[in-house]
DNA sequence: TTGAAAGCGCTAACAA
DNA sequence: TTGTTAGCGCTTTCAA
């Protein structure tokens, strides 16, 4: 029994560290990093030694310890309101399956459409320093923009365009264009009243402004219209609520167009139409928004406005990886994706 | 000029570190790090004094660095086919709100329903050394699951219980006595025939599942039933598909019940029947799976089973929680959900 | 209750 | 092309 003074140990965490297969394949442990992260410029002997350990030992590398030493990790963070919304759903997919291939995981986030969650969800992000972050729209509370403009992290605001300035770059498109085409559509196929039907406006900044676009329109060309609303969830159930108001409301009720802020409400109406006995497009010509799997098949097959979710997804990994790449790509830049008509048997 | 060796420095990357609040706030950057960690562990007065550095200067701390150190990070790496799909996406949304609330971040995978995309997503994500695995289904690759078991980290498998032991812990239901419920539920209704309608079989393989308990029970109870299947995505457009392909097959179309490996395949049914005239559900009795959102207020309301999506991210939260909470936690539990039957009127 | 100090596993500057 | 070495910012013993 010695009296020496033993060293404090933490225990060894990792399996197999960089060190265990540097040691099997007779390099340093320098050699080993460069290799995994440049391997052409490792000779190819020490290249395969490397390899066989690898394979050998079943070496997982750390990106705690990596992102620790090069003070940032290959995650992007990603921020939208939901993901049980199909727009964002493809949007993240797309995304993902694009990072992936520049090696980059995904950290997601659901905002829920409240700013504060989302703060919280970008600090928690930022925490990670991440390689990129993605935030759905161009609103945020003014911490969260503070706190990404000085975590001088590429950031993508995706979406939504319009007249804020982006943070640092934006992929998306301006919604009031989106509600303008609808209502374009319904004026050019005869309508003589409008109507908007949608939902959730006041968290959903974005089906807000597609409103806005559609009644700035019709107010334009001379035409009536008017908005009805309501707070709940864009669902089916919620069209078949809204088109059942729209009926009780009385008035006149020759050749109305009827624009939807989103696919699932013109799918209800489409429903509560059948059940009321009312012709669509002959009553009521009905456009959605959204072109969801759905809108191709169902009874009217319902045109709709598309917008491009995946191709966002596309591009805002498109600008990422591009920034990381070289330092000096771009700034501020601002892609518009637009969005298309698609026309259908309902209008 | 002195001739003095310059040591060679590495930029200070981060703004503001904990030893920066450390020194406004006159303590050691351990207690600090204990105060954040256990508040009630530091005396008020050096509690108040570090909140207010960091309040002060904005500090966010580096999960990066302190997941080296305590070789654990608050990430849990979540693996699903698609957040496309409904379910999933309602699985995760539950999962992420409650791991949330236990400051645990979500890293997610969609492995495509591809087994070799999904063993790449693993091993990404380990390289986080997360503080837990959630991934879809029981059936994986080999070395998936080895190197699931060789990380010690606690894993959850989701959305399927069956034959296969869990790698650890698991929370779902059994797809064959979903389909078993299906078929019972027509038979019950006075089909005299019964046809199985699916999708993709050859991947989804819960799907697959489904369809052999419908054809099992059908058997079982003495009932013809035959099984119509396509390699495509479930979409509202292949229940159609699928469905004209029922009617060109001919034969006794009497009293036929129709069950659906999936709510959209019913919905296209419902449609394609409409145009065609057939009556639901007198003609045909249909019955799907999902409860999605349309199923309810379609015409007719689409009878259905519904699985658990929302509840099988609660419980894997908690799981996830009450694991990391105490390490001697019940090991090799298995939950399952069960399902439901929602009677409506297409059958 | 607090502080000193030793790493966690890796990257990157620099030297060889 | 390869190796040496000094951290990255934090957690966690252990001692005071």
């Amino acid at each position: 029994m010695t009296d020496e003074r033993r060293p404090r140990r933490r225990r060894k965490v990792q399996v197999v560290t960089m060190t265990d297969v540097a040691k099997r394949a007779q390099v340093s442990p320098s050699t080993v990093s460069l290799y995994l992260r440049r391997p052409e410029a490792v000779s190819a002997r020490a290249g395969e030694a490397i390899q066989a350990a690898i394979a050998r030992l079943d070496y997982v590398p750390n990106m705690i310890a990596g992102g620790l030493a090069a003070a940032s990790s290959r995650v992007v963070g990603v921020i939208v309101p939901s993901v049980k919304n199909a727009f964002f759903a493809e949007t993240v997919s797309a995304l993902q399956r694009e990072l992936g291939r520049a090696r980059l995981q995904t950290l997601l986030g659901h905002s829920e459409y409240d700013h504060r969650v989302e703060e919280e969800l970008v600090r928690a992000a930022l925490s990670w320093t991440p390689a990129a972050m993605v935030i759905t729209g161009l609103r945020h509370n003014a911490a969260t923009v503070r706190m990404l403009r000085s975590s001088n992290v590429p950031v993508v605001q995706i979406w939504e365009l319009g007249a804020e300035t982006p943070i640092d770059m934006a992929v998306g498109f301006h919604h009031e264009q989106a509600g303008a085409m609808a209502a374009r559509h319904l004026i050019a196929r005869g309508r003589k009243t409008l109507i908007y039907l949608s939902s959730r406006t006041h968290q959903d900044k974005r089906a807000a402004d597609r409103a806005a676009g559609f009644l700035a329109t019709a107010a334009e060309l001379g035409i009536p219209a008017r908005h009805i609303t309501h707070p709940g969830a864009a669902t089916a159930e919620l069209g078949g609520t809204l088109f059942s108001q729209l009926l009780a409301e009385g008035g006149d009720h020759d050749r109305i167009g009827v624009g939807c802020s989103n696919d699932w409400i013109a799918l209800g109406v489409l429903f509560e139409a059948q059940r009321r006995g009312k012709r669509i497009p002959e009553d009521y010509a009905v456009i959605g928004f959204g072109d969801l799997p759905f809108a191709g098949s169902c009874n009217p097959a319902l045109s709709t406005i598309r917008p491009p979710s995946e191709l966002i997804g596309h591009e805002t990994a498109r600008l990422i990886t591009t920034r990381l790449r070289c330092e000096n790509a771009p700034y501020a830049t601002s892609i518009d994706t637009g969005f298309s008509e698609i026309h259908r048997q309902s209008t």
